[in-house]
RNA sequence: UGGGGUAUAGCCAAGUGGUAAGGCAUCGGGUUUUGAUCUCGACAUUCCCAGGUUCGAAUCCUGGUACCUCUGCCA
């Protein structure tokens, strides 16, 4: 169910009051320069959610109008990661490459009507031409060209005969405007490199500006939803569209940005991170790319539901990443069976069970869900628990075991540590317990804690995934580099129930009271693991 | 005296003149062989500030303040 109480569909719901004949249709228009990431996600969600509960369209095009950017690689990966989020676009892929023609048919149309020219002004001198915040511009000495100057040196520009940066198409609007968008902005200009899609074609690309709205026009795009930071391209969104002779207007709405604690998004500051080798690539599980969470482990549901929990509004957030963790633990502790493993193992010797002695113990696979069935452990004289559970002090913490005091074994019993042997440099060999074999279910005030018999181990090795950086807000950093947590993965050793084995067609599985981990490989006779992320914890006096 | 936006709890977010939804976080109670899950409860006398209109204002008016954003031939 899809939270509709945000503006955006009030928006459609009031346009569809007016317009009963109203189709909705919208479009999802990244560039392939880059991998997508949650933010993407966000869009998409609005995107086709709208347009699917209305019943109308939405669209996947490639906004790919500046060939020294995109590559066909980032075409491939983007629908596969839409796919993955689990949408389906209408008909077939779009891309703004395809109505390059239209584009340029429109631009002599401007061209005809005086509302466009061809300026030989170079980069700097049209930024200092166009003024700045306070102080108006000033016109470009080429802004008075005659139609036929202009459509001849156009055609001469498409045919490749000007150097890039040598001259480009201007719209002609209001070198006084206060919106600076609108102080004659490039539609047109040269780019020598070869287009991914349209090869050698073309000499001359639209700018983003020209050519989407008019791409948003000839799909039909009922409501063009985009990020705030365009709110003033809007404008120029408008005044294109109505100087030109196409029919339809979709009209442009924009919503902010989605940011989350932790984390960045950025493109340029990926990069970054690979170049100084903090990652290896895009898809590192510790970044928010779509790759990455999915290769961490996060699921297509958890992070659509997440999407429809934060809402959608024109307010700057930076939103906890709690709500993201909290999603996909939800959805994790539902479909996830449980085994035990023991990351930092501590050896016990039970000195009342026979060292040839097996027990058999049948336990479930899901506290809740017994279609997942039961499986059988051993308890014998030697098992393993986590040290992290022993503490080696007087305390009064009863879910630790501590000298001469008694813990549960989980599905097993009662051991209580009698003994710490410890070798000559005063470092713990093992701990030597007392069984008993109760029901524990009605003793209270003792911990409960997870353990492995020494018999019934595969080792594995254990990744831990921490926060990427040590501050709330990096966006606002100038230098990345400078808040990395050294700590943001961390390998340990253990041990590992062998019944995972016989459970393995599961990829994700919950560790008891460790966290939730996927399945990485099996490799000589060793198993390893990621932690996805840890179950909530609950420390009342830690 | 640039323009365009946005201000509701620690973080998100509904609310559109009739007396502040919901989620996350946090804090308590209960259930539980995971300090998990589940479950129950608490958590804004007040909506950026100051005035005004009104029987009644988060919503309307006036004047401030803070933050975001725009000076690419990027998108």
């Amino acid at each position: 169910m899809i939270n509709k109480k945000n503006f955006i569909y009030n928006i459609v719901l009031n346009d569809i009051k007016k317009n009963k004949k109203i189709k909705i249709i919208t479009r999802f228009p990244p560039e392939p320069n880059g991998n997508l990431h949650i933010g993407h996600a966000k869009s998409i969600f609005i995107n086709f959610n709208l347009s699917k509960f209305y019943k109308g369209k939405c669209f996947l095009r490639f906004d790919d109008t500046n060939p020294n950017k995109e590559k066909k690689k980032y075409v491939k990966q983007i629908q596969k990661d839409i796919k993955w989020l689990g949408y389906k676009w209408s008909e077939n892929i779009k891309y703004s490459s395809d109505y390059f023609n239209l584009y340029y048919k429109y631009a002599i149309e401007l061209i005809n009507k005086k509302l466009a020219y061809i300026d030989e002004l170079n980069k700097k001198e049209i930024k200092k031409f166009r003024g700045t915040f306070k102080n108006p511009g000033i016109k470009s000495p080429f802004r008075n060209r005659t139609i036929k100057e202009n459509l001849i040196l156009f055609e001469k520009m498409k045919n490749g005969l000007y150097k890039e940066g040598e001259m480009c198409l201007r719209a002609k609007i209001d070198m006084k405007s206060k919106y600076i968008i609108l102080r004659d902005p490039v539609i047109y200009r040269i780019k020598k490199k070869i287009h991914y899609k349209t090869k050698k074609k073309w000499n001359i690309y639209p700018t983003y500006d020209f050519a989407h709205c008019i791409s948003d026009a000839i799909e039909k795009i009922s409501h063009s939803i985009c990020t705030l930071e365009f709110s003033d391209n809007r404008k120029l969104y408008e005044w294109i569209l109505n100087n030109i002779s196409i029919k339809h207007h979709p009209k442009q709405y924009e919503f902010s940005k989605l940011n989350i604690t932790y984390t960045i998004t950025s493109k340029r500051k990926i990069k970054k991170l690979i170049k100084n080798k903090i990652i290896n690539k895009w898809n590192d599980p510790r970044l928010m790319t779509l790759s990455g969470m999915k290769k961490r482990g996060y699921t297509a549901k958890s992070i659509n539901k997440f999407c429809n929990k934060i809402g959608i509004s024109k307010q700057n957030s930076n939103i906890d990443i709690s709500i993201l963790e909290e999603c996909l633990r939800k959805e994790l502790n539902k479909t996830t069976p449980r085994i035990m493993a023991v990351i930092n193992p501590l050896k016990i010797i039970l000195t009342n069970i026979d060292e040839k002695k097996i027990i058999n113990i049948k336990i479930p696979n899901h506290p809740k869900n017994k279609k997942m069935g039961k499986r059988n452990i051993i308890l014998s004289s030697i098992i393993y628990i986590d040290i992290k559970d022993f503490e080696n002090e007087n305390s009064n913490n009863f879910h630790k075991l501590r000298l001469g005091k008694k813990i549960k074994l989980k599905y097993a019993g009662i051991i209580k540590l009698k003994n710490i042997i410890k070798d000559i440099n005063l470092n713990i060999l093992y701990l030597k317990c007392k069984y008993y074999n109760i029901k524990i279910k009605k003793i209270k005030n003792i911990g409960i804690i997870h353990w492995i018999s020494k018999k019934n181990i595969i080792k594995s090795k254990f990744r831990f995934f921490n926060k990427l950086f040590t501050k709330k807000n990096p966006n606002k950093e100038k230098n990345i580099l400078s808040i990395i947590n050294p700590k943001s993965i961390i390998i340990k050793n253990g041990y590992i129930e062998k019944q995972i084995k016989n459970i393995k067609k599961h990829k994700i599985y919950q560790f008891e009271r460790e966290g939730y981990f996927k399945f990485k490989k099996y490799k000589n006779k060793k198993l390893s693991f990621d932690r996805i992320i840890s179950l909530k914890k609950n420390y009342k006096n830690n």
